[in-house]
DNA sequence: TATGTTTGACAATGACGTATGTCAATATTC
DNA sequence: GAATATTGACATACGTCATTGTCAAACATA
């Protein structure tokens, strides 16, 4: 016969309601472990050792995620949130041309992987190590880099004059020239500079574009099958 | 006061000698490591399910290598080093073209990685959240791949017919396009056919020469520089 | 001030994996 | 055939970590 207890409501805690004090131990928990995701990769990566970095007790990490994977789930969809809004921004106010949004696309995410020595582990390393559910979620995202690439090259160069090329197998194939550039000039310290780094995958943009129709880029003699000429 | 027990030596047990021995059971642990690495990844596999699918036991596990991490390094030298020699195997009598060698190279890959679904996870994939160690193994050898590839580049292209491109940078590229796309493909369950990703992957080669040297005969102005054309 | 709420520090539990150890069965050498 | 080596099946110790639970202090409300 109890069952009466007043049953309060705190509704406000040093100033901010329930709702927002909760969202935002869920914001530092997605800080925290990007920062210890990034640093020391995720296998090696403890509760413990995230909300200890988050300045918040087990406690709170259950209240918002269900275990390590989903936090990381969570830093992920973050982080390539954050990228892909920072490459539309660089994007749109370029010139509509292969070479300048290449470029202007391409120094942004070097830039922004350069700057944040996070995302290379998190972005193109451990993600695919997780879970096969996170696995899936970096399939979709790198997939939809892909795709967003392959609608640009596509507007470029009209279906006729593509040459029999699968614009779709080309962007995954630049998706990936990227992604392994961008670890390679991490491990190398970023010596060269990012203006060299960012060129040379412009002009394999450049290139193919130039093979395959040579809209405003250097005139290639677009004859049937005729490909580099085969020695013989 | 005993010490002198004769100390025998079974020089051979079921007909072979104790080195061959332990060489087979190391042997076999690099085949079983591979098995369950490439299915369920470095970090979801154990010590004993590894000995499990090798038939051995745990004691002969330590025999051979000092902990997990030291069996991935081997499974991962010995894939390389068969995918290395395979495709210089297939180098070796291409003609000497781009377009030629490309698709030998690349032929040779891409069906490898099909053939043996074990191989992209652990060269791809797990290999970089092994270990610190395990990691610069990889990169040495990721580069010593771009570095063979760079060789090639270089020698169909003198430093003089380059457009200032770093060869370095752009062989670093096309591996990792490489790389992508084989995950890409096996994601997808290697719906397109072996020529068609073969096709377009070597279209990124030629395109890249075309674009900077045109066609493949540098047939170079020779100017000072001048570079083994290796042409006939 | 009294009562219930929110928080932080930390303990308890249980699962799991590595690395080493035990012991009997089998093979080999003398 | 006796003594030792080798093997295979299994057990044990040890540590780490995820996850839940306890408790008291700080705070908010009436």
């Amino acid at each position: 016969m109890t069952e009466r207890t007043t049953r309060r409501k705190t509704s406000r805690f040093r100033g901010v309601a329930a709702e927002e004090r909760q969202a935002q131990r869920r914001a530092m928990l997605i800080e925290a472990g990007a920062d210890v995701f990034g640093e020391h990769g995720f296998h090696a990566a403890t509760v413990r050792e995230i909300c200890k970095r988050a300045k918040l007790t087990e406690r709170y990490f259950y209240e918002s995620f269900a275990n390590r994977e989903a936090l990381f789930a969570a830093v992920y969809e973050q982080l390539t949130q954050n990228l892909r809004d920072e490459m539309v921004a660089a994007l749109l106010p370029a010139p509509r041309d292969v070479g300048a949004m290449a470029r202007a696309g391409l120094t942004t995410l070097f830039a922004s992987m350069r700057d944040d020595p996070r995302l290379m582990r998190i972005l193109f390393v451990d993600v695919f190590t997780v879970s096969d559910e996170v696995d899936r979620l970096s399939r979709r995202t790198t997939g939809a880099f892909a795709q967003l690439l392959q609608t640009l090259v596509d507007s470029f160069y009209p279906a006729d004059r593509r040459g029999g090329l699968d614009t779709n197998l080309i962007a995954h194939g630049l998706v990936g020239a990227c992604m392994n550039l961008v670890m390679y000039w991490a491990y190398g310290g970023y010596k060269e500079p990012l203006e060299s780094v960012v060129h040379n995958v412009a002009v394999l943009f450049e290139a193919l574009g130039a093979y395959v129709g040579g809209a405003e880029a250097p005139a290639a003699p677009a004859g049937p099958g005729r490909r580099v000429t085969r020695r013989r």
